[in-house]
Formats: structure tokens, C-alpha cells, sequence
DNA sequence: GGCCAGGTGTAAA
DNA sequence: TTTACACATGGC
């Protein structure tokens, strides 16, 4: 059995680094992470688009817009009421906690993002791992997939988390490495439906 | 045209 | 505790 640890070498070697998470601030990471929700990057990419040429992809607008506004402008990204009111909650708090610098820097931080409706377990982790730099592991639909099928191994959310954090180290650069790489070989290889295993490079030890 | 994409909340079985 | 469904746009 491929360790964790020898699986994220072959992944690097294979990939190299992927540079995550895209974004220019603490406040854009954050905003992406709400709307990737269960939709493609390139969707996101276009609303974070929109928010930059309307000059409010920062927490003062968002707090300020109209509802309408910003639905407008995260409308790409699908679920687009749904995100615009999450991202309102979310700004909300960060401002009620005097802003992003202090809001990062919260002990409880993971606990307050869950609190927020429409913030979920990998939507916190990926907050507080991207734009905090908090080590905490971040479990998404290609983490469960792959470990399902190279592992063959089926958790929920937290037994997946532990499944890496119990047999890594507690790095924050290799957690945001692991996850950007396993995003990166399920986009390529290990896709829902037609996956590529002739071609997967690790195809030889999985169990799928 | 159908399926999928870097989820979450709610309600029923 | 698990499963089903709504939420919605855009690419292939």
C-alpha cells in the first residue's frame, strides 16, 4: 500500500507545483472559496471578473451592495442567490470582527466559519488554509473519489480529513500542495464518469 | 441534449 | 445516520 506521504511525491513529481490558491488577497481567496461551491473554476473566474471591474471584490462593497447587485455579478458561478447571500453573511462577520486582518487571526476561526449559514467543512478548511495558513486539510469531491478508488477506502468528510492529517505531517505547505494536486489528478485522470486510468500515473498501485 | 463542475442546507426514509 | 433534492450557470 502507497503511503500518503509517497503518494504526494509521486503527485509533485508527476504535477509539479500548482501555485494555490489563485487570488490576489485574503478577501478574494474567500470569496472564491464560496463561490466554487460545486462549480467549475472557470465559472468562478468569470464572477470574480465581474466583481474586479466593478471595483467590489472587497469586504466595504460587498457589505454595501444591493442584494440584486451582487447576484448580478456572481450570477456565472450558478447558485447565484444562494452565493450572494453567503458572501453577505460572511463579510458581515469579518467586518463585526474588525476587519480581515483580525478575522484570520480568530482562535476559533474554523469554528466561526461554520457558524456561518451556507459555510460548510471544506469551504472553512479552504479558508483557513489558503487565506488564514491554518494546517487543516482540505477534503473535496476529488479527495473522496480518489481515496474511494486508489485506497478503496469510503469516509465522510472528517474520517477523510484524519485519514491524511494522522499520517502527515502538520504542514501547512503540504497541505495546500496535497489538495491543489489531488484537485489536479482528478480534473485529469480520475474524473466521475470516463476517467483516464490507462493513462493515470498511478494507476499501477490503485485498487480501482 | 445530457452530464459534470474545487458544496451546503433541509427534509424524509 | 444515510439518502434525496433544491439551488443554477457554463463548457464539452
Amino acid at each position: 500500500m502507497v503511503s500518503t506521504k509517497e503518494l504526494f511525491d509521486i503527485l509533485l513529481e508527476e504535477f509539479g507545483p500548482q501555485n494555490w490558491w489563485p487570488g490576489d488577497s485574503d478577501f478574494e481567496i474567500m470569496v472564491g472559496a464560496i463561490l466554487t461551491q460545486n462549480v467549475n473554476w472557470s465559472n468562478v473566474e468569470k464572477a470574480l471578473d465581474n466583481m474586479k471591474k466593478a471595483d467590489s471584490l472587497n469586504l466595504e462593497a460587498v457589505c454595501e451592495m444591493e442584494d440584486e447587485q451582487l447576484e448580478a455579478l456572481v450570477r456565472p458561478t450558478g447558485f447565484y442567490r444562494q452565493k450572494a447571500a453567503r458572501l453577505k453573511r460572511l463579510s458581515r462577520v469579518i467586518l463585526e470582527k474588525g476587519g480581515i486582518k483580525y478575522f484570520l487571526k480568530e482562535d476559533d476561526l474554523r469554528e466561526l466559519l461554520l457558524d456561518v449559514k451556507g459555510i460548510g467543512p471544506e469551504t472553512a478548511d479552504s479558508i483557513a488554509l489558503y487565506a488564514a495558513r491554518i494546517p487543516t486539510f482540505v477534503v473535496d469531491a476529488y479527495t473522496k473519489r480518489i481515496v474511494e478508488r486508489f485506497y478503496g477506502y469510503r469516509g465522510n468528510y472528517d474520517d477523510i480529513k484524519d485519514f491524511f492529517q494522522n499520517s502527515l505531517p502538520k504542514d501547512v505547505d503540504i497541505y495546500n500542495e496535497y489538495h491543489a494536486l489531488l484537485v489536479k489528478l482528478g480534473k485529469t485522470y480520475c474524473k466521475k464518469t470516463d476517467p483516464r486510468c490507462g493513462e493515470c500515473p498511478i494507476s499501477y498501485h490503485c485498487s480501482y
